[in-house]
DNA sequence: AAAGCCCGGATTGTTGACAATCCCGCGAGT
DNA sequence: ACTCGCGGGATTGTCAACAATCCGGGCTTT
């Protein structure tokens, strides 16, 4: 047999799968406290491989467990979400600096490929964000991996991107953004196309920071209270 | 009673820290196979606790885990390695420059007060480099922690800061370098001290990318094989 | 009346046994 | 002789019961 790919899927697998699209979901929102046996019953689960699921995702961070006390979903305050933006805009610009030295032309061209897609998606739906927010994330995923930096990838993939996704979806990308993130894109990309490290890291670092800004001004506008 | 502090320490706690310590110190070298009753034996737990211990080390990549296959601890290449530092540069840099702005006077001072005991200890033992390294392990730690950012400090004590650690014992910081290691560490808590975060930052950066080249020569030069 | 203490109930942490899966050495076939 | 397939054995994944610890309501006390 020739099936090297997926091996096995272990009931702890499933059980740090389902708890973590349903905190980035929402189904699970910020300081709610949860019970083992109410996640067992919820997800068919018994309480060994969901133990180990719980450490898995409480060592991400996206938990916080008090010994016999029960484990909460993470909440972060407003300073601590901008903070992570921090972090995400130099890992990020290292991502796309190297993705500019490193990524095939293939994958260029599949990247540009991906931009086109978005850009049909949001003509059609106007104020659909919730397309533009994929696509953001198919985006930066994409970058992350073209990094060829493992380690790199896995912080951001594993780590930032969860809790990130975990508070966007509260400030649905704001009216204008989409198109100018597009934009923003775009420019990136045409830097990795041409092999400029530099500017591609310029120019990421500046896109994640213009979030951060976005989200800074929602926050003091009291759109968005945490 | 007014212990409100150490809650209590749970068994997966104790096989975390035994776990990450052995990984650390070598006991446990990297591409080891290792057996769960093994474990069980050496540090006289149960396998819940052991697993769940696993889980945590394995989000943490320091371990590798194949289902019904056992568990291996991480072997980074030597690029994988070098990437480590990449990452590791721009973090403690960003980690310097919020250092900066946000230690208090109080921290600061005890930073200098810690270089000037590593001073000395560094004089005593000529070429005895394993205090060096914890030394500097105790400098990185203080910036990092110094920083307030919750995320940040995480990322490097929880991640980064083990994985170094884990492959710096075999290199054992070369002759000439702890002395011009310190004046690096000198200059930086100074631009701290002067709350100038970009130059701390700048100092920082510069001085893990030293420690980088370091590293990358000895691997050219086949002393440090991995 | 407000604050502190204590106890019962529920939840978490831990244990040992059971079932499923993979690795390794052996034999057969080419 | 080398490759391929196949059990036996060991190891990992899973389960359900046991023990230890924390939280909330009622009571006493000042």
């Amino acid at each position: 047999m020739l099936d090297t790919a997926p091996q096995t899927y272990t009931r702890a697998d499933e059980a740090f799968d389902c708890l973590q699209t349903a905190i980035v979901k929402g189904d699970l929102a910020p300081g709610d406290k949860i019970g083992e046996l109410d996640l067992c019953s919820r997800f068919d689960l018994t309480r060994g491989p969901l133990r180990e699921a719980l450490g898995r995702l409480e060592s991400r961070g996206l938990l916080v467990r008090r010994p016999h006390a029960g484990v909460r979903v993470v909440s972060l305050s407003t300073t601590e979400l901008v903070e992570l933006y921090r972090i995400r805009e130099i890992m990020e610009g290292l991502a796309a600096r190297q993705a500019a030295e490193r990524m095939t032309d293939q994958e260029i061209a599949d990247l540009q490929a991906t931009l086109d897609a978005h850009e049909t998606m949001i003509d059609e739906a106007h104020g659909q964000a919730y397309y533009q927010a994929e696509g953001d994330y198919d985006f930066h995923h994409r970058i992350a991996t073209g990094s060829r930096n493992t380690k790199l990838a896995q912080m951001l993939l594993g780590d930032l991107y969860y809790m990130v996704r975990m508070y966007r979806y509260r400030l649905s990308t704001s009216a204008g953004r989409p198109h100018r993130a597009l934009g923003e894109h775009r420019r990136i990309v045409e830097a990795i196309a041409q092999r400029d490290g530099e500017l591609a890291e310029f120019l990421m670092k500046r896109h994640i920071n213009a979030a951060r800004e976005n989200i800074e001004k929602k926050i003091q506008e009291g759109v968005l209270t945490i």
